[in-house]
DNA sequence: CGGTTGTATGACAGTTCCGTGACAAAAGCC
DNA sequence: GGCTTTTGTCACGGAACTGTCATACAACCG
């Protein structure tokens, strides 16, 4: 039996999705916060989970990250925003799919039943952001440049991503503090110096950045 | 780099995905028809293939179908109904997901990278792995470096079996606990001490690993 | 051109993080 | 029960990383 676990705050459509689920032959359980879906996955663990993204407390984003933290486990979101920022920001957190409320229960289930037979598929790409000759893979933990990889720090890694994630637009140096280090405030100098490690390590040339450059007064932005 | 293969017939709307799926730094490239579309594929592996669902002569749902016959090529159907029963039919006939026009190509993007992602995860239940010189047969319940067969201890195995599953990928320290001793939570250090015992086992020069490497502040991961 | 503002960078100290040897408890094994 | 092997804990030393500061440099502006 396939066993699914909805995690959802509105009690109405919780348990609408899990009698729809019981329905169609799953095995199905719910919680009303991501701290208790957290730790109910932890406990018996569910082959598909159903979140809501706006959850009290921990919201959906935070809970697919920490599910995912140890969990292989395909999560699909069901909202009910149909936003391009919340599906980038679900699927980029670990989420598998995203569907937007009300959701057919039939496409649910074919959805599901999608992600369990691609589960089983052996591929070996290696998603990687690429910028020129430069690739940054998250899940590798690794940075290469011209094909060879460079070792950059946590910090360094984080700062990268983050620009990486806004390529081509301007991060000014609070929002990096906030977004990297979790400052409110903060030296702003703190950033310059990281940058300039991290050109040190991933431009050819550091005093004449190509990819991570300097945006006089704005900030820093990474391009391609 | 990533090739994608879009197969719709209006032209006007494939040239703009063409265009869009290559500023996000995919190689794309497409097919007006299914048949072409499925020559192509036969040709020239894309990693991914998107497909509409009204095409002239053998239509999407066919056209999935014989793609997936001879290949486990992640499809994504881009269709302008958003219809349940389109939906359901899209996916049993093999699609993974299924997006609707007009489509944000952050969002496209994103879930390309979802289906990436979900491929390479269940793909390592491998029986038996090779990293260089160093053999790992799960079945067997041995390793064996250059040949030559080593011994290693239960624990040993489970931590090495745990990041060879994830080769490549980085596995966190909690991560690693949870996987391979089970604990919700403890002492990191424990890791450590069994990452230096199996490097001293399996590595030719235990102080600068090739395969079991460390990433600073990140964890561990097996690399070839 | 000189003043002003903003940015790059080397040095340094404090801190965090990792590897390792030692050791005791636990588990296997005659 | 004795012996060996394995496992988990601890503490220490060293390496790597981080954030701060001072200084030098570059860009902008009137």
């Amino acid at each position: 039996m396939t066993a699914v676990l909805v995690i959802e705050d509105d009690d109405r459509i919780r348990l609408a999705l899990l009698l729809a689920l019981e329905e169609e032959g799953y095995s199905a359980y719910g919680a009303a916060t991501a701290e208790e879906g957290l730790r109910r996955q932890r406990e018996s663990r569910a082959d598909h989970v159903l979140v809501d993204l706006m959850l009290p407390g921990l919201d959906g984003f935070e809970c697919i990250r920490q599910l995912r933290r140890d969990d292989d486990v395909p999560i699909v979101v069901v909202s009910a925003r149909d936003d391009t920022h919340d599906i980038v920001a679900a699927l980029e957190a670990g989420a598998d799919d995203y569907v937007v409320k009300p959701v057919a229960i039939k496409e649910l289930s074919a959805r599901l039943r999608a992600l369990r037979r691609r589960g089983r598929v052996v591929a070996a790409t290696v998603p990687a952001q690429v910028f020129g000759d430069l690739e940054i893979s998250a899940e590798a933990g690794e940075v290469r440049r011209a094909g060879r990889a460079v070792a950059v720090t946590r910090t360094e890694f984080r700062l990268l991503c983050e620009l990486a994630e806004h390529a081509g637009r301007v991060l000014s140096r609070q929002q990096l503090l906030h977004r990297v280090w979790g400052y409110e405030t903060g030296d702003e100098r703190l950033v310059d110096v990281h940058v300039g490690r991290l050109r040190q390590k991933i431009e050819p040339d550091p005093a004449n950045p190509r990819h991570l450059v300097t945006l006089r007064g704005l900030g820093y932005k990474l391009q391609r």
